[in-house]
DNA sequence: TAGCAATAATTATTATAGCAATTAATTGGG
DNA sequence: CCCAATTAATTGCTATAATAATTATTGCTA
């Protein structure tokens, strides 16, 4: 393997460890029978206990295009979970709000999503965590548009 | 924010990272119009030069299901960069092989590919990078099936 | 050796990612 | 005030992710 290879290979173990957190994020979302999926948990917790945001920035904040966040909120309203609410200032935005079933939702998986999310870090320290949040946002900043 | 949810953070700055590394490759595999994705490039690279390589096994080692090897391999074979041979010895198993085509492909990619793959770790000392890849490795470890 | 379990690949289905195009509404300049 | 450019959301399309089910083949064992 050519040393130049060896950025490719940290790129292959970055999304790999990426796409396992989701793995077992998701794994345990099934078991406890959540009836959501990880991607629309995300957008989801945004949304309590109230919010005004619209569709637009709802994308921005979940880091998902609006193609597929028309999508999820498709999703997220035919459960019940949540409903769009044409913006009166602006007939072109929508607003998404949690239904009441919704906030039931987010209030029972918060604590068990949090345990859940914990799991990954274990016996890492502090100062792990610190050099680990510096090395992503370096490459963010590198590959910034 | 519960002093929890910093582990959803993480999590969540773990995925935009991995997400904005693909992007950025997919980006310049687009400008030079190489005519593969970067996940049908992952699985081309494992055949170079040769390999007696099956499907199952470069689901493995690229860490992607089976049933999207298949379709990634579909689509390699019909740009003509491969070709499945079935084993004789177990009628079961696709040997994946590079065409010529294929061969050629893998060559006048890797350079541009290594360069592309470099951009992400700009700045980024050998203590970060091993220090990352200790922390990688623990997540994945702790989340092991 | 007959039959059953295990394995490799494929197919089907649902969800997400990303691009391009479309629709509806708004804004700004002449 | 009207039209062109912009913006928000949606739709269509292709590719990837993941699970379940199916098919074909092989291996094991009673």
């Amino acid at each position: 393997m050519s040393q130049e290879d060896i950025y490719s290979e940290y790129s292959f173990l970055l999304e790999k460890t990426s796409r396992r957190i989701k793995q077992y994020a998701q794994k345990k979302f099934t078991e406890f029978d959540f009836g959501v999926t990880v991607d629309q948990w995300m957008v989801l917790k945004q949304l309590y206990p109230s919010s005004n945001i619209n569709q637009s920035e709802l994308a921005e904040i979940t880091f998902k295009g609006t193609p597929t966040l028309t999508r999820i909120v498709d999703l997220l309203c035919a459960k019940g979970l949540t409903e769009r609410i044409v913006d009166c200032n602006d007939r072109r935005k929508c607003q998404v709000h949690l239904t009441a079933s919704g906030k039931r939702k987010v209030e029972e998986m918060k604590p068990k999503v949090s345990q859940i999310r914990k799991a990954a870090w274990n016996s890492l320290s502090r100062d792990d965590f610190e050099h680990f949040k510096h090395v992503l946002h370096t490459i963010y900043q590198n590959l910034a548009v």
